[in-house]
Formats: C-alpha cells, sequence, structure tokens
DNA sequence: GTCTATAGAGTGATAGAC
DNA sequence: GTCTATCACTCTATAGAC
C-alpha cells in the first residue's frame, strides 16, 4: 500500500522540525499530533516504535541527505580542481540546509540530549563521516594530509559551534560570518 | 541561618553537572533528588521557584565564573603583551573548565532546549560578553579591530563546537586539537 | 469477510509543584 | 509524601479499500 509510505514521508519533515526546534524530550506526543495533524493512533501506525522509532526515521532521513549531498561528493573528489569545487559546494549547501543559521543541526541537538544513548552509534558516525570526507577532500586539495584532518575537524566543529552560537545570540547572520572564514580556512575561494 | 546558604551553595554544583550531563528535561526531579541525596521538600526549601530557579541560580553561578575568571581579564587588557597572556591564559582556563572536552557548555545546552526561553537574553549575554571580550583582547594583539571580532566570533562558536562534536563521537582529544588550532588562529603561542 | 488508517478515550507511570 | 497534570503508550471503535 504506496499510501503508507507516502503519508509516512510526509509527516517526516514535520517531526524533523520538531526535534529541532524542541529536541527529542521537548517534542511531547500531545506537540508531534498538533503539528503533524494527526492522532495518537495514525502516528503509532507509521511508527509502531514511538517517539524512539520516530527519532530513528527522522535521524535515517538526515543521514541519507547528508551522505547524497555532502559526504558522497567529498569522498568521491580525485583531483585538485575537483577537490576545491566540492568543498565550496559543501559550504553552499551547508548554508542552504541550515537556513543561514536559523535551523539547528538535529544530529547536534540529540547529541546533547538523554536520547544520544540510544543513537550514539549513529550520531559518532555521522560526524565521523563528514570530517573524513572533508578531510579526504581537502587532502585533494593539497593540504598535507595530517593538517587535512586537522582543519576538518575545526571546521566541522566550528559549523555546529556557529549554528549553536547564532542560536543562543539570536544572530543567524553569525553563522554566515564565521561559515565564511570557515570556508577561508580551507582555501577554497568565495 | 548559615546552614541553609551554605547547604544551598552545596547544591550548586551537583546541579550544574546534572544540567549539563542530562540537559534540562532530562534532569528531572527525581534524578535532582537522587544525585543531591535531598527530598523534594528540601529542594523546594533552597529553590521555592521550582527547577526553573535551580536553573537560574545555576546559571547565575556560571555566569560569575565566566565574569571573574574569563570575561573581566580579557576586557582589561591594555597593552599587547598583556593581551597575548590574556588570550593564553582564556584557552587554558576554557580546556580546564570544560576539563578537556569531558564536560558540556551549561549555556550551550541549555541554548538549545526548550528552556532557552525564560532566560534568552541571560544566555544571549553570555555569548555576546565573551565574544566582546575577546574581540577586545585581540584587536590589543595587533589584530585590526574589525577583523578582531571576526576571529573572536570563529573562536568562541569553535569551542562550543569543539564540545558537541567531541561528545558527538565520544571523543574528548578532539577538543583538545580543535582548541589547539584555535589558539594559533589568536596567534598566540604555545 | 480482511486489512489498514483513523481518532481519541483510557492505561499506568511519572513529571513537577507544593 | 501528596497532589494534579502530563507523559508515552495502548486499545477500542469505526471507516473505507479490497
Amino acid at each position: 500500500m504506496p499510501r503508507t509510505i507516502a503519508q509516512r514521508a510526509d509527516v517526516l519533515p514535520v517531526l524533523g522540525e520538531l526535534f529541532r526546534r524542541h529536541g527529542y524530550e521537548g517534542a511531547s506526543l500531545a506537540v508531534i499530533a498538533k503539528a503533524t495533524g494527526l492522532g495518537k493512533g495514525s502516528l503509532y501506525n507509521f511508527f509502531p516504535g514511538g517517539k524512539e522509532e520516530m527519532a530513528a526515521a527522522v535521524l535515517t532521513n538526515v543521514e541519507e541527505w547528508f551522505e547524497t549531498n555532502l559526504f558522497t561528493p567529498l569522498f568521491a573528489v580525485t583531483d585538485r580542481a575537483g577537490a576545491v569545487d566540492a568543498v565550496a559546494a559543501m559550504v553552499t549547501v551547508v548554508d542552504a540546509y541550515f537556513r543561514s543559521g536559523r535551523r539547528m543541526c538535529l544530529v547536534g541537538v540529540f547529541a546533547l540530549g538523554d536520547v544520544r544513548d540510544p543513537f550514539a552509534d549513529r550520531i559518532q558516525g555521522y560526524f565521523q563521516r563528514w570530517i573524513d570526507g572533508l578531510a579526504h577532500a581537502l587532502a585533494q586539495c593539497g593540504h598535507d594530509p595530517a593538517d587535512a584532518h586537522g582543519i576538518a575537524e575545526e571546521v566541522v566543529a566550528g559549523i555546529q559551534g556557529a549554528l549553536v552560537t547564532a542560536r543562543a545570540t539570536d544572530d543567524p547572520a553569525l553563522f554566515a560570518r564565521v561559515l565564511n572564514r570557515l570556508r577561508r580556512r580551507c582555501g577554497v575561494p568565495e
């Protein structure tokens, strides 16, 4: 029954934004039911495992999006020109994905909450793959491989921190400013 | 009744670590009662405003610590040598305070949760003062004032992000590595 | 009939307030 | 400890597709 899949898929983005905004514990079933317009019965039909399965599904969604749009392109580069383009594209994609600092990183939010425990491996994998992919591309850009990994850590951490700081100061523009600095750190032109 | 004050002060560090580890919503009164060894009645004697007053008290505690140990020294510098020392001291103090990446930033954790709303001004002030103080010191170090502010944003965001990423990857050493890079970014020797 | 999707009353557990 | 509200969750009832 394709209708099931389509509807469940339609709910995922709403769940994602709720978890981003309120965190895992803060997004209660009452809030979810209201925001999605679905009763608890429907929610439990789509997600028999309850709230944790909702979080798992959203996490899968995010992982796939990043794998397709960020990690795979970074790992795929084989020459210098392609690497520079891939790193530049990453910055552009990140800015768009996080709505120029107005959207939080779901994996980062999960990493700080109590819900980290059941998803620890996946959370770790997300960051590790981002860092490793960026390090690979930076090495192809001409950076010394050891230094490339250090820069990658600095950039990924910088993006996360810029999101936190932009939200904390209620200043989305801070995210754009830091992101520009991180781009230059990668040696990639604007 | 000095005993009351002393006991309330004794509870604050425990509350701080609970909020850091579990977040505001994750640190339930049951958890707090168990960790502090106090009954709910005692907790409400110390904090008539309940959980939110506990969070406010811990936040005040953190603000005072950072004001004394970080912000004031950064703002106090008036010459280049003193500025370089102050920035270097900041890095050392930050590394110690966050236990080399094993301890989370309470203000950052609050900034991502639903509890951000009642404390939005104080959360914003914490980050703003850190950035402004660091920018002041960096300008005294010889950086162009406009650039100093940009570096300060990058460094404060980098510290936050390094904490998140270190926790997410369960790799505290990542925090030390990023912190070293940020120190170099400030033009301060190790 | 069987199956899936729906809404929502009802469950026990636990939250925070007092 | 006692309270009430709310939590995640279960279950019943009903609807319509096949």
